[in-house]
DNA sequence: ATTCCTGCAAAATCTTTGCAGCTAG
DNA sequence: CTAGCTGCAAAGATTTTGCAGGAAT
């Protein structure tokens, strides 16, 4: 989608308007993470970067999520085992579906959602701030290899 | 609830059918986790057993889970601080409400996941097994208090 | 008597932090 | 200039693993 340099500009103007510099690394960073369809890993994205910046370290990626986040431009996916992957696509919560082979991640339409959210607000008095929603199974193309 | 006992020796039953011994450590550890109303981290039940086994070590605790994990009898709930904490009431996924106060987790009834699940499976093509759902807010007892 | 389990310590992972030098604004 | 950033290495935090002695069956 051409909308990703829309949202690039404005991640990078959000950062300055914070008072916050404009490194080659940072830029990189955000533009992988907008850009990506797959939810990439620290890791991934690390690697990804050694290319065009060989020093580049993971501190410095660690560092910029935590900045990236901290503006709400990318959504955190902790999985059960413990492993994290980045969403700059779409920040705001919603609901994934994921793999369990090929750790493919799909973004489904589901209406019913915030429906969920006001019964669930209702029944448990609380104020609802945030949510977290995965599905985990295997996706049709896994389901046809038989291994 | 009295169901808690019944629990409990189902799992010993279990454990003995797979060929895992019974020891007074293991059986403790079941038994909290059975019991335990609130949802447990593995520090929590360290620390309460520490009073009935001075030497009980993290070590044990976590192959423990990890085993218990493996029979299907407790749930493992991560969440994106990278904290773990266990559902032993109820295994099998079900969805919580977490409040980023006081960390209380309540299980609310939702009727309208089975649907979800299904809507989902048809729109993805995925064949679901698993899921996740936690909404995180604060409860009505910290609404209250004005800090 | 075996086989499995525990406790301890060391290792493994993943993430954060301290610091010196460097760079964007 | 100078506040903030990077890279490196060290430190943290949490979970796992190797091993020797000990306990359950």
């Amino acid at each position: 989608m051409a909308d990703h340099k829309k949202r690039f500009e404005r991640i990078v103007q959000k950062l300055k308007d914070n008072g916050h510099k404009i490194t080659p690394q940072r830029m990189a960073i955000v533009k992988i993470l907008v850009n990506s369809e797959g939810h990439p890993s620290v890791e991934n994205i690390h690697a990804h970067l050694k290319k065009d910046f060989p020093t580049m370290s993971l501190a410095t990626v660690y560092r910029n999520i935590v900045l990236i986040k901290s503006l709400g431009e990318v959504l955190e996916l902790g999985f059960p085992d413990g492993s994290n992957r980045y969403d700059g696509n779409n920040p705001y919560p919603h609901p994934h579906v994921i793999c369990i082979k090929c750790k493919k991640i799909v973004d489904p339409d589901l209406e019913s959602l915030d429906e969920m959210k006001k019964e669930v607000a209702l029944e448990t008095k609380f104020k609802i701030l945030n949510h977290r929603l995965d599905f985990f199974g295997i996706c049709s193309n896994c389901m046809e290899q038989q291994d």
